[in-house]
DNA sequence: GTCTATATATGGATAGAC
DNA sequence: GTCTATCCATATATAGAC
């Protein structure tokens, strides 16, 4: 269904996640955005205190509503590796859905300071990071979670991250680009590594 | 050896590729390089019509920087496992080395347009991308050369990208960001995939 | 809650002396 | 080749009327 934009300030705020994800923090001005939303620039600074705190109030929304999409997907009662299976397609999905939530995140890996970082790692990710650590424990009790974890997400998102770059490299086809595809090469390597015919 | 800074221009260069990386081209100011430098603003634009053109320069230069170091290790005489595994060892070792370089490119595909994407895959990353795609194709013949490339690059490159992240997830350690460890987790998890004990 | 008007800072870039 | 001085556009942010 439609949500109707109840007020300036969400209206604000929404406008603010797509612009920042496009263009960064420093490459948008507060007249861009006031423009956009269909005000002055002196209207805007009636709801946020300055434009460090409307960014900081746009990445917690944009990264906040993500927080428990994936929930669902780690909660069911399957084998581990369906739902390994089930975890990387739908991240797959929604990394390709939501690409402003995608480049926000790339750039606070670049820019963010510690204090931001560490928001985003405890109130973002850790529930989703421990879920898929235990999985992982699963399926090898062996192996190490945290870093089986982080080259599980590098796998996925870097594939999305770099898609505009792929087209210019050897042997780049259409389907590298769909989520599908994406994911089924993903998963089949890790559960097998690169020689599917061990 | 130690090489002397031979003239002003290439010093302007060096300056920028580190001011660059560190903060991005909208974050840094041509009075920024040029005080660093040690000269005036206006004594850099002898040297450079204007500061995209500096910037231009100064991807360049940091890139094709890089094009030819890792060529040794792929033009071994080895079997394909083992030249992939010193492949991942060498690539982990010059990401962890030059993080000027990796943020530079981090920021390229974000925000690099068409044109210097192209330059970039073309110039830089062609010549590896091809010699790692048949290193991939001796291992497993049927394996899609571009995807896996894209997946073994992912690995390395996420893993480094990530670590001022990764101190504030579940279960870090020391270990986790050292080269030798990343590498040997990487290079396991291409071979055997997540369970180690196939 | 939104406006006009404006203060103030900082940015890229040029002119011309040395 | 580097300087001083300056132009001009654009940025964030505030004051005060409506």
């Amino acid at each position: 269904m439609n949500v109707i934009k109840e007020n300036t300030r969400q209206t604000i705020i929404d406008i603010s996640i797509k612009l920042f994800a496009q263009s960064g923090y420093a490459n948008v001005s507060v007249r861009d955005i006031a423009k956009e939303v269909g005000i002055k620039p002196a209207s805007l600074y009636y709801h946020f205190d300055n434009k460090q705190t409307l960014y900081l109030a746009s990445i917690k929304e944009s990264f906040s509503l993500k927080a428990s999409v994936i929930a669902e997907v780690l909660n069911r009662q399957e084998p581990a590796e369906l739902k390994l299976k089930h975890y990387v397609y739908k991240l797959t999905e929604l990394a390709s859905e939501d690409e402003p939530f995608c480049r926000l995140m790339q750039r606070e890996m670049l820019d963010g300071d510690e204090q931001r970082l560490k928001y985003l790692a405890e109130k973002v990710f850790q529930e989703q990071f421990d879920a898929v650590g235990d999985l992982v424990k699963e399926i090898d009790p062996q192996c190490d979670p945290h870093m089986s974890v982080i080259s599980i997400l590098s796998l996925v998102l870097y594939h999305m991250e770099t898609r505009p770059f792929q087209m210019f490299l050897s042997g780049y086809k259409k389907e590298h680009n769909q989520v599908d595809f994406i994911a089924e090469h993903v998963f089949k390597l890790l559960m097998n590594g690169l020689p599917e015919s061990k």
